[in-house]
DNA sequence: TTCCGACAGTGGGGTCGCAAT
DNA sequence: ATTGCGACCCCACTATCGGAA
């Protein structure tokens, strides 16, 4: 199949905002797909690389080169160059996958040049990725879209499944099943601003502990254990202590879900970024081992003894899991029974942020295990902080914010009766409060030259955020996690917004 | 008819590791 | 040695579609 096909489709996919008809689009051109082209044209169309990341980013892809007159790329054939292209290594390396993409985009048209840069930059913008792609495939091919999505998250893979599918039929679908040593898509939890709206919503439930480190799946067949990141990573080279600590649970095969993370020598939790560091060590990991040593906690069981416990209710699959780990080693929780038994969920969160963790989650015991979802039915409630901040600048947004002020650069006062940034945010607004803002920026703009437009600090913006972390970057020596607008606060002067001094005050645990 | 779940998009900060300077 | 870049951890929020209520 010819790469022009697919720059053809992908522009007709972003140009409808219909669901149904991206569906039908992509359903046509993988009916057309001959098998070999399969495996490329599934994730192509996903908007994605099926080689993972290349080693490329804007740095090289910006480079202007003249394009092909005439579409002859094939699918295969772009295939095999980044597959090339992300196996050059050792020095010269940065040249040589300059070169070679180089090439490609010489032997690409104009469409086919701009298809290829969202695939490799990995921003397709065609309104369409996995879960799009994956009821386009239901189609093609006749099966039933749940059927599809349930074996996709259990291969961990849309590639393999879409390949079984389109040489075999639905009956292939049957193949793929819960496996140690084959890592799921791992269920993920929306908000809810209270504790009391979570239990609300679920009725009876678990609040459990949420505890700020990284999400891990371990699987464990045997003597063999294996751990998993929420991308699927493996990572079992990097965190030795974990694979001895599933070696001595009393289960000899067994998939569980749970967080790694790591306390100091007065069993407080260390923070998010001790921790990140940690599991992102790859070279010397005895060191970093001795350095932050890390404990699994677990939450859930997916697999006991080959038998699979997706299905199961959170309760019946919590007791799995409480037979096989001891207390230590499982989250802390409390069993409410509904509305009425609020108060001990409220009581639970209060002590849980006494202990220095991020918040709970609340979980309905009657849900199943919904992988790769963002089912409703696991709920994480954190407290928020507000601030009064000055923005300093904005930068022009991207995509559909094209030609709109989008990031905001903030700052809080200091002592000096200065401004100190504290971080950017592009969270939070509606799209009235972009154009309100690009208007009023531009009113205040100083700098308008680049792409950051530099103000006046007189307008005063209120901003959520989850907590305060280190910096090297910003010049009070932290930032601010997650930030988020709130709401514009015309009714404030920049002198009475927030001071670093306040900010400092209200995160004793924070030392710049 | 209205509501709500699922999705895609828009990027944030930090850290590590590798290659280039 | 230091710097720049890319990969990958964590993440919040809004707009939109389309099925459920």
């Amino acid at each position: 199949m010819l790469l022009t096909r697919l720059a053809r489709v992908s522009q007709e996919v972003a140009a409808t905002s219909a669901r149904s008809r991206k569906i039908a689009l992509l359903a046509e051109l993988f009916r057309d797909a001959e098998p070999a082209d399969v495996p490329i044209v599934i994730p192509y169309l996903a908007g994605r690389l099926p080689q993972g990341r290349l080693g490329v980013g804007w740095k090289v892809l910006s480079r202007p080169v003249a394009p092909a007159a005439e579409p002859t790329l094939t699918v295969r054939e772009v295939d095999a160059l980044l597959g090339a292209l992300g196996k050059v290594s050792g020095a010269g390396s940065q040249a040589e996958r300059a070169r070679l993409v180089g090439e490609l985009m010489a032997a690409a048209t104009e469409d086919e040049q701009r298809f290829l840069l969202g695939l490799i930059s990995g921003e397709v913008r065609q309104g369409a990725l996995d879960a799009v792609a994956i009821e386009g495939l239901a189609q093609a091919t006749e099966a039933p879209s749940a059927d599809v999505r349930r074996a996709v998250m259990l291969a961990g893979s849309l590639q393999t499944v879409a390949e079984a599918l389109l040489a075999d039929g639905p009956p292939a679908l049957d193949r793929f099943r819960l496996t140690v040593g084959r890592p799921v898509l791992p269920m993920l939890a929306h908000s809810a601003s209270s504790v009391a709206e979570a239990v609300d919503k679920l009725g009876a439930c678990a609040v459990e502990e949420k505890l700020d480190g990284i999400r891990v799946q371990i699987h464990r067949d045997g003597e063999v254990v294996r751990l998993y990141t929420r991308t699927l990573d493996d990572i079992t080279d990097r965190l030795p202590e974990l694979t001895s600590a599933a070696l001595e649970l009393r289960g000899e095969r067994f998939i569980l879900d749970g967080e790694v993370i790591a306390f100091d020598e007065d069993g407080r939790p260390r923070s998010f970024q001790e921790i990140a560091g940690r599991v992102g060590s790859r070279v010397d990991v005895t060191t970093a081992a001795e350095t932050v040593p890390v404990s699994p906690v677990f939450f859930d069981a997916l697999s006991v003894d080959g038998r699979d416990l997706l299905d199961l209710p959170f309760g019946e699959r919590h007791a799995e899991l409480a037979r096989l780990v001891p207390e230590p080693m499982r989250v802390r929780r409390t069993v409410v029974a509904g509305p009425e038994d609020v108060s001990a969920a409220e009581e639970f969160l209060a002590e849980t942020l006494k202990r220095g963790h991020e918040g709970v989650v609340a979980k309905s015991l009657d849900a199943p295990y919904s992988a790769g979802r963002r089912g409703a039915s696991w709920l994480k409630v954190k407290p928020v902080h507000t601030l009064d901040l000055v923005v300093l600048a904005a930068e022009w947004g991207h995509g559909r914010r094209t030609g709109k002020l989008s990031n905001l650069h903030l700052g809080a006062r200091t002592a000096d009766g200065g401004f100190a940034m504290l971080g950017k945010t592009f969270k939070g607004m509606t799209d009235a409060m972009l154009t309100w803002q690009t208007e009023r920026l531009q009113e205040l703009a100083v700098d308008t030259a680049g792409h950051v437009v530099t103000v006046r600090p007189e307008l005063v913006v209120e901003i959520a955020y989850d907590g305060l972390q280190k910096s090297t970057r910003y010049p009070a020596g932290v930032t601010l996690r997650f930030a988020r607008v709130v709401r514009y606060r015309e009714d404030k002067r920049p002198q009475d917004a927030d001071t670093v001094e306040t900010l400092l005050a209200a995160h004793p645990e924070v030392r710049p």
